[in-house]
DNA sequence: GTCGCGGTACATCGAAAGATGCAGTCGCGG
DNA sequence: CCGCGACTGCATCTTTCGATGTACCGCGAC
């Protein structure tokens, strides 16, 4: 049995998918809610499954209500919209949505996604994926010439001090933000340039960057 | 009425897909292909409305054959394979495929996804869909803060200099890269830094690599 | 022409960065 | 307990950087 949550805050539509869920014999329920923050108190509570979460919503939109489940591992999210706009689509991913439903999709679809995404599989609306797709090759290639592991060589505060470099800050500044003398800072700042191999702090500050530091 | 090409090494295979499509009335088989050269020709030849892409083919990949085959423009490509790795998922989006299908799939939805994607729409086997969904949500969001528009104010010995900033030179490197004085070079330095509003080399250099220079 | 202006170029000088030596503090095995 | 090594911290000294003033050139406006 799927224990479901819905989230939705207008009524006759809310009324209108449990009527639809109930009329699956492998499908319950669970509880429902008319706004955000109401989805993510009763997903605590009760602990569903699945929510199935509108984006559009008072108080707390879907997309946050969301990022706040899957955080607190809850259960898996579909979203569920009438618009497919790129920003809810990728904000609700980026959230940790499991699947992206329009509203338009109908009762049988809409029982088969809710089975999909409780298997532990993802689900999207194919009007959507086109766009996800494009999105996803869009994306650069991300560059694994920079590698995380020549970190390991580091000291906690080395790494601290790299960050700061990251960020274009002068010793000065450096020294201020983690209390300590200038001098100090020069110290960490050449002897981490010694073990990355670097010659300066302008190239440590573009590793940094290329670490996402 | 949908025009298929299948592309697939495997003649047992491909006769079974060609069944199946075959089986639906609004879809056309219009040719094969068993490897991917032969997908690429014929799809030029017979200029389908999709084709159906093996990934392991001879001769040429079935990635390679999708981003041939898109990049002219001449059908939508929808990848199947037995697989799932990533490798082949991402790399197949990438090269501009708009759906991707595991051969575990059954005749119904294989027809089903051929609609769809003959619709114009994407589509994606569920079990990979979550995976897809993890690697965009992983994607750091393209700051957008970078503004190329700034560049503008910049002259052209400006940006040469900010380029190599962005690579981590020294002035006396950037000087004789550019082949002028180290003074000069500092002069641009700082001129670029002043427009650029900038408080050292360091917050350039991390700026350039922002811009992707 | 010649005046102004933007781009490029160089030299000087105070400020910042970086290398180096050294001291205090942990934690760990002998 | 003691020695040892790794980490952190600071001070001194040389190198590099960056701001500033100046000069030359090419080009369009006057």
């Amino acid at each position: 049995m799927i224990r479901v949550l819905v989230a939705e805050d207008q009524s006759a539509v809310r009324a209108g998918l449990v009527l639809i869920l109930r009329s699956a014999p492998d499908i319950e329920v669970v509880g429902e809610a008319s706004d955000g923050e109401q989805a993510v108190a009763q997903a605590r509570e009760l602990r569903p499954d699945l929510v199935l979460m509108d984006i559009q919503m008072p108080r707390l939109d879907g997309v946050s209500a969301t990022r706040q489940v899957v955080a607190e591992g809850l259960a898996d999210v579909l979203v569920l919209t009438t618009f497919d706009l790129d920003e809810y689509v990728f904000g609700a991913l980026r959230a940790g949505a499991s699947g992206f439903l329009l509203k338009n999709t109908d009762a049988k679809d809409l029982l088969e996604a809710v089975r999909t995404v409780a298997r532990g599989e993802g689900l999207i609306s194919p009007a959507v994926t086109r766009r996800l797709i494009a999105e996803f090759a869009a994306k650069p290639v991300r560059e694994p010439k920079a590698d995380p592991s020549v970190l390991d060589t580091l000291t906690r505060r080395e790494r601290e001090v790299l960050s700061c470099l990251g960020e274009g800050l002068s010793n000065a500044d450096i020294a201020t933000r983690l209390d300590m003398a200038e001098a100090t800072v020069k110290t960490h700042v050449s002897r981490l340039l010694g073990k990355l191999e670097l010659r300066s702090r302008v190239q440590a500050a573009v590793l940094a960057q290329e670490l996402g530091i």
